[in-house]
DNA sequence: TTGCTCCTCACGTCACGTGAGGTGGC
DNA sequence: TTGCTCCTCACGTCACGTGAGGTGGC
């Protein structure tokens, strides 16, 4: 009656998400009444969307129509994220596929310590997309609210640890010059002096890895050391324009003579 | 570099998707080449888009262009036809959030046993959709090669098991008279006589459920013991258009008084 | 000598599917 | 008495992530 299979009903059981009307006390036999049988649709749907079971649960238990379709609409504005991360993901696929051969020109710069106001935090990979954006744009409020002028491009920071263990710490930062204290998250500070190998990655960050790729290359093939965090500058970004293929990153790896 | 974490270079070395160049026999260290750099970003490619590890090593491993090619539009189909799925159940969601009390019209009908020729199979619930397909294509290729004219709706007969378990008995069939043998897959047969519960389905398979659960309910309600298979008759199908809301699909429960 | 980095197990994740082995009711 | 259906464990799936515990090289 409802496409759920025998071990789906008992792993519902199970789990509390749709419990039998009726169990044999003796037997332990299931039976069901035909009023859950709408019930037993609406979670069939959701499992179909990939909903999690406690996200399931979560949506039955709330009384009130407002907070379930808050739920309902987070989980379709997730499904929709990862679609635009697929087709993204296609696209990348292609181009790498297609122009296998594409490098980027490489440059040296010695840049100073730059006085800045910066919100940093250890993050997963996972987060890094909400939290980059959450940072900058509480960065920017900061700013104006203070009458200051960003002296140069806005940056980041990134430890190695991020990339290789999936979570590490992260700093974002717009340079300006003369702030004693902060407020909320946002702390003055001073990005370090660096010698770095500079590239600059055009387009959406789905494919960023290729320039990081060129860079390593670079740097290793010149038995240049690394050490530190990746340094990454915003010329074009999210914050400007969501059209992506117009986005420019520079990005720094900071290098020594060995 | 490659945006790669340490626990996935390693869980790719011990499923032999990424070897790395050089392996420290006295610490076990690994050591990759830049040259390695390139396929690491494909292999990230492919699993971004959820390729099986299995599958990208098959895509890898062929030589020639044009095999890699099939894979991998293979396997897009399948991210596209998911993606027609995810659509279609929102779709399905909402309409059943929207209009909860819809009840199709339920008539009871004697069929007498109906010659035809058909094509049967015990299959799973994941490959029914593409085998459904499949068997009418080869059943309409035969009824059309021996001029037969059908006598009446194709239909389907669908053992329980194949909702119970997801795997069951399936048989298709072409009611038409006179076939003493059949050619490949298809077989003349009988479909039985019985006494249906019958009610008709509009739109996609996506909520034939909705159907189904109206159908057990009936039933149910009226104490009706439902015995043998479930059967289909195509009205409109995916056989006629494409568009899926125009479907309409009979489906009866074989009956009786208890 | 002390961190740091790399390593190897072993186990957890998530929603069931897959058997194995057993029992009640017709 | 014989199938049939329902049950309960226990384990497998898939691609890693998460610790625990240990070691080599600076």
């Amino acid at each position: 009656m409802t496409h759920l299979s025998v071990k789906a009903l008992r792993h519902y059981h199970q789990v509390g998400l749709l419990e039998p009307a009726r169990v044999d006390p003796q037997t332990g036999y299931r039976s069901y009444d035909t009023e859950q049988v709408p019930l037993a649709q609406v979670i069939r749907r959701f499992r179909d969307l990939d909903m999690p079971v406690d996200q399931v649960k979560e949506v039955l238990a709330s009384p009130d129509v407002a907070g379930r379709n808050a739920v309902i609409s987070e989980h379709l504005a997730q499904l929709s994220a990862r679609l635009d991360q697929t087709r993204a993901a296609v696209a990348s696929l292609r181009d790498l596929l297609e122009h296998p051969d594409t490098h980027p020109t490489i440059v040296h710069r010695s840049v100073p310590p730059i006085p800045a106001v910066a919100i940093s935090q250890e993050v997963g990979t996972g987060e890094l997309g909400s939290w980059w954006t959450g940072a900058f744009e509480e960065l920017r409020e900061y700013v104006t609210s203070c009458h200051l002028r960003p002296a140069s491009w806005s940056g980041g920071v990134y430890a190695a640890a991020l990339f290789e263990q999936e979570r590490g710490d992260a700093l974002v930062f717009i340079p300006v010059s003369g702030v004693a204290e902060g407020v909320g998250r946002v702390r003055p500070c001073t990005i370090p002096a660096a010698e770095l190998a500079i590239a600059v990655h055009r387009g959406s960050h789905g494919d960023i890895d290729r320039t990081y790729g060129a860079l390593g290359t670079y740097v290793a093939q010149r038995a240049l050391g690394v050490e530190g965090p990746v340094r990454e500058h915003y010329l074009v970004s999210g914050l400007e324009t969501s059209d992506e293929s117009k986005w420019q990153t520079e990005i720094g790896f900071p290098i020594f003579q060995t």
